[in-house]
DNA sequence: GTGAAAGCGCTAACAT
DNA sequence: ATGTTAGCGCTTTCAC
């Protein structure tokens, strides 16, 4: 069905560049011909026309495609941003190809030469550490933007939230409420956005007068697996749950829950519970809960837009700090029925 | 730093086909000289290599590229399914290009057009309707494989789950601790997987003689805000909620669990609950749960399989339907602290 | 053992 | 107003 220009014109006993200039809309700009745009016109209406990307790719060295690499799409936060940058990839004309690494640091390195040879234009990932981030912006031959993680390192391109300030205002709302001690399971607190967590955390505490370094338990992963192991540990050396506690991420909060409902049967509606990252289903819950999302929206339009700017050849880096919402789910929302 | 066949033979006198050669582990085979694979191997030690992609697709007239098209990437169960397809297509040397349409029919359709123009090896499609169906079949000059959705047309190559059995499974699980009436809310019923959950359910129910019209509630999307709808009328009309339902998707529970929170503010753990599709948060319920889980490992395994025929010129249609897998989630797991 | 050359479909520069 | 042509980097066929 779909011809290319050259069938057209050799069907036609014209050229290929006037066929070109007629199927790129530019025909009232070089004259051609009303009948001759009339020829063209009904034998693409007949046969269809596609043109061949990858012609097109070969001879422009670019794809009009770009890049996403994540740790994996089945945490809520990468899959809505995912989305988000597939929408605003494609109003912009780019084609996205997402790959996730799950925690594998050399495959996330693999993942990266791949798309460079596919000849992508731009990279966006989410780097597991700064030696993969390293090799990335060694390696990568296109314009990289970094996601989520701030190692800390000059000169580059990076978009993320505001993870001290939204850390701080999880913790004052839920000091409001809850009773201290308030625990903080954090994951991994070498990666850098739990870092930023604590820090925010620790700052309000501090302000408080609140600070004792039991009160901060740590991981090794932000893993669901982890979650469940800080809970239970926490339950051994404590002999109950905690009154109120923060979770660095959403998986370290499912591993943590499981470990009560696991135990006790059913989670303690009393618990006050904080969670980084938003998801409906957190409703499920009876307790106090309250979350901090992440906008992932403001988030897509900055990386692409800054994409579009490096691509463009326009010197980085270009840094976005996106501020973060906190959402608030009280036990009694209302008594009526 | 990356160079092409071509300047690594000028650079080192040699012809292209040399180079190509050895550079595709042909050397033996075709005899090269020893020196000759030494001079080429510690150039490119040193200056590296990187096949162009895309000048190779336009020759072989393949991109080693598939295409998947699913809804959204928000809903766990797609996001997992992704995840477990892009595993498998890079196994078998595929890039997957994932794109969502966020139930706009239209733009689904253009979603195709867009890969096939991008001459994608072959697509997977979640289709929104049957009539997407057809423009898929119709437009794609590669093979296409539908998931998820059967509309009952012969001759399409097909993976999705065993609907029926697993909703029968998951109505006789909870005829065991539930007390009748368990009500069913169904989405959009004309969505045949949908369509096919119900009717399991209708069939067990009627097998234990519980039939009542009343008892099946419908909406018109398999969406939050319906969920939310059909509890709403529920309760409206009859006063109460339910002691034991199922809701035909996660979303739609979502929606009708967002009603009872909002209106009692808390879900009373007595409802027996029973869902498709799985998710750990499910766990943060105090209630009986079951969930009907669908194989997406199995799916992805399948699907890439049927591809790789149909693309080796293997004639269709391919079905495949996978078992779904019950998990139940007890009120009181055990009293142990 | 190694080389030369055609051609995939497109774009852009240059002719008329 | 319309036509010709080189070349993007690869693969493949044929030739020494």
């Amino acid at each position: 069905m779909a011809k290319t220009v050259e069938q057209i014109a050799t069907a036609l006993g014209l050229s290929v560049t006037t066929v070109r200039l007629v199927l790129s809309g530019k025909a009232a700009q070089y004259r051609i011909s009303a009948k001759t745009q009339q020829r063209i016109a009904s034998y693409v209406d007949e046969f269809g026309y596609s043109i061949n990307h990858t012609a097109r790719s070969l001879k422009l060295n670019k794809t009009d495609t770009l890049g996403l690499i994540i740790p994996r799409l089945s945490n809520i936060f990468f899959a809505t941003l995912a989305e988000k940058l597939e929408i605003r990839c494609r109003e912009a004309g780019y084609q996205l190809m997402i790959s996730c690494y799950y925690n594998d640091s050399p495959y996330e390195n693999q993942l990266v030469d791949a798309l460079i040879h596919r000849n992508v234009d731009g990279l966006f990932v989410v780097p597991a550490s700064l030696g993969n981030q390293q090799h990335h912006l060694k390696t990568s031959t296109r314009p990289v933007i970094l996601l989520d993680r701030d190692f800390a390192t000059p000169e580059v391109s990076l978009v993320l939230s505001d993870n001290v300030h939204g850390s701080e205002r999880l913790t004052e709302a839920m000091l409001q409420q809850a009773v201290p001690p308030i625990f903080f399971l954090a994951g991994d607190i070498n990666q850098p956005t739990i870092h930023q967590r604590l820090i925010g955390h620790k700052r309000v505490m501090e302000r408080h007068g609140l600070v004792h370094p039991e009160w901060v338990v740590t991981g090794t992963y932000n893993s669901r697996e982890d979650g469940d192991l800080m809970m239970r540990r926490f339950i051994e050396e404590r002999g109950s749950f905690p009154g109120a506690f923060i979770a660095s991420s959403l998986p370290v909060l499912e591993g943590a829950l499981s470990v009560l409902r696991e135990k006790w049967g059913v989670i303690s509606p009393e618990i006050n519970i904080g969670t980084f990252d938003e998801h409906p289903m957190l409703g499920f819950l009876s307790n106090n809960i309250w979350s901090v999302r992440q906008n992932e929206d403001a988030w897509a339009e900055h990386a692409v837009d800054a994409m579009q700017r490096l691509i463009n050849g326009e010197k980085g880096p270009i840094r976005h700090v996106i501020p973060m919402t906190l959402i608030e789910r009280r036990r009694k929302a209302s008594v009526s029925g």
